[in-house]
RNA sequence: GCUCUCGUCGUUCAAUGGAUAGGACGCCUCCCUCCGAAGGAGGCGAUGCAGGUUCGAUUCCUGCCGAGAGCACCA
């Protein structure tokens, strides 16, 4: 709908940039234009007498067939009213499109033809430490990516870059070797908590013993030159690892196209070295190997001691991928603390001549932390586990459902708090700006009421209790809609597809979040004041209609977020 | 020291140049005769400080105060 208005104004006043918003509230009319303020100071006259000039222009083409009325607000806006047949052609769209609304239509062919393919690299957990809170955080929001590029015709491959090399397996390699010659007790099941406890503890002692430090230097070169021993130990942690994980994005209903961890791009990594000091680009210093990036610190692709950095993989991910999977777009769901690795990245790419025409993309986000405001770390051993996180969820929402519905059997019970527990948990992180820091408390993260994946949950267990009560007929009547009521819940749900498109196009899933709150609260006023089951038969069959457009809408939006509607709760 | 990010009701989160700064939690008042109160209606309540640009600034610029992150061989 904001595409029509613009394009009317376009005819009428050319390219100039203006924007079509929502307006803030109802008696500023459905949507409104700042076109005037804009021009106003280009033509040199006052934003009111050029917005009264455009109001004209357009109801002399319109005729009063797209707006019921224009006004003029100062100090220059445009506030445009629908007609009632606009909103209505509107709604029979909705009606008409099902469960497609919000889909961005494309004939088959032209999707073929233009599909563009974007690599979204989320989660990336480390080998041999337990998932965290903070991966939370670049599982669920690049889930959401993923979910919502998708649903817009991208083809989507979605990785895990599991941190599965590098340095902390020297110190692992050099921990567990230790924990070996003390005890004589063998290779018995080691389990990710196991691991933990080995890298914090060996972690402790090396800051103060500097010949471990070596060590694991050592240890770290030896793997990754193929030493036997060394590899069959990294073996058998990433095994238990990689089922931990798994069992865990189980939870979540997350699934990813590849794991290609750091380990998988090892043997590409000389490649990339050579091909960077043939190109000119690497250059020798201090005994390392760096590429130069204008106003910001070098990127090190090679140690001195000639072992590879994560640098040196990042790079060699980016060659793969640009030539495996072709994306137009890359992104990588890390957070904001890497920032400078990033632009070292992209800058190092671009010398490099990596993916032409690619475009790369940190999607950053703040960090989780401690009630106290301070950074949540492994190494200080204040790990919170993810695992624990999740089940407490559960657990709450489990205290809720008991006491709310004790007529309902336990095993629907048990299904309902699973699903609101993780869903209240997801929303909490999609619906804040992912660029800020959020700290970890329990009462915010679980909420379930209010401006909550609950409370979005529940709306549209009420509209499925609706239409549980009444069939929907197939008989209908666009023209029996006629209330403000339904006009305004008519106007929230043709927003979708807008608040949709901001979502993928800026990479912030929060826009769709609020959006369905906002919708959601839309849906609760409207059933507050306009009958459905009771109204006269005509009135009654539309608003049914209604109500399927929104719970399909509320529907769509919540598995896009990961979140699985319910039928009750 | 340098670079980047961030300071919004008591709390937590929105608002990337627009209208009376929006929601949620908490607190106060009211509402279960279409579905199901995990709901609805109303009230109280905020832009760190000082300048500047603009018709218009939470937003852009400068300075100060405060918080966090990063600054080549960790990931």
């Amino acid at each position: 709908m904001t595409e029509e208005i613009k394009s009317i104004l376009t005819r009428i006043a050319g390219s100039e940039a203006f924007t079509v918003e929502p307006t803030p509230d109802q008696k500023f009319g459905h949507y409104a234009s700042n076109i005037a303020m804009r021009l106003a100071g280009k033509a040199g006259k006052a934003p009111i007498e050029v917005a009264k000039d455009l109001r004209e222009k357009i109801i002399a083409i319109d005729q009063g067939k797209t707006f019921e009325k224009i006004e003029i607000a100062p100090p220059g806006f445009l506030n445009f009213w629908f007609s009632k047949s606009v909103l209505r052609r509107e709604f029979a769209r909705m009606v008409r499109t099902g469960k497609k609304w919000g889909k961005p239509v494309m004939s088959q062919k032209s999707l073929v033809k233009s599909r563009q393919v974007v690599v979204i690299d989320y989660s990336h957990p480390n080998i041999a430490k337990p998932m965290s809170v903070a991966h939370m955080r670049s599982t669920i929001i690049g889930a959401a990516l993923v979910n919502i590029f998708k649903w817009s015709g991208w083809k989507v491959i979605g990785d895990n870059h599991l941190g599965d090399w590098g340095k902390q397996f020297g110190v692992l390699i050099a921990a567990y070797k230790q924990q070996q010659g003390k005890s004589d007790k063998r290779q018995g099941t080691i389990s990710i908590d196991d691991l933990l406890k080995l890298y914090v503890d060996y972690s402790a002692r090396m800051k103060a013993d500097s010949a471990l430090e070596e060590v694991t230097r050592r240890e770290t070169k030896l793997l990754q030159d193929g030493n036997r021993d060394n590899v069959k130990i990294w073996k058998a942690f990433y095994k238990v690892s990689l089922a931990e994980f798994k069992k865990i994005y189980k939870i979540l209903g997350v699934r990813f196209d590849y794991y290609l961890g750091e380990s998988y791009y090892k043997a590409m990594l000389p490649g990339i070295i050579s091909d960077a000091l043939d190109k000119g680009v690497a250059v020798k210093s201090e005994g390392a190997i760096v590429i130069p990036i204008e106003g910001k610190a070098p990127f090190v692709i090679q140690k001195s001691d000639e072992a590879f950095l994560y640098a040196t993989t990042d790079l060699a991910a980016a060659k793969y991928r640009a030539e495996r999977f072709k994306p137009s777009l890359v992104l990588y769901v890390v957070d904001n603390g890497q920032s400078l690795h990033f632009e070292q990245l992209f800058g190092a790419v671009a010398k490099l001549g990596y993916g032409k025409g690619e475009r790369l993309v940190h999607v950053k986000f703040g960090l989780i932390l401690s009630e106290d405001m301070k950074k949540l770390s492994t190494r200080a051993g204040r790990h919170i586990s993810l695992e624990g996180v999740i089940s407490e969820a559960i657990e709450k929402a489990a205290k809720v459902v008991h006491e709310k519905r004790p007529d309902l059997s336990i095993r629907e019970r048990v299904k309902i708090a699973r699903a609101v527990g993780i869903a209240a948990l997801k929303f909490n992180d999609l619906s804040q700006n992912r660029q800020s820091d959020i700290a970890f408390r329990w009462e915010s993260m679980l909420s379930f009421e209010g401006q909550s994946a609950p409370y979005i949950m529940y709306t549209y267990t009420r509209l499925r209790s609706i239409l549980r009560k009444a069939k929907v007929p197939s008989k209908w009547n666009p023209e029996a809609v006629e209330s403000e009521g339904d006009f305004a819940l008519v106007l929230l749900l043709a927003r979708f597809p807008e608040a949709l498109e901001k979502a993928r196009s800026t990479f912030f899933p929060h826009y769709l979040a609020e959006y369905l709150v906002a919708l959601a609260r839309g849906v609760n006023r409207f059933y507050e004041t306009e009958p459905v089951l009771t109204a006269d038969a005509p009135v009654k069959a539309a608003r049914l209609r209604l109500i399927e457009a929104a719970g399909t809408t509320l529907c769509n939006g919540m598995k896009l977020l990961g979140i699985t509607p319910l039928e009750r709760m």
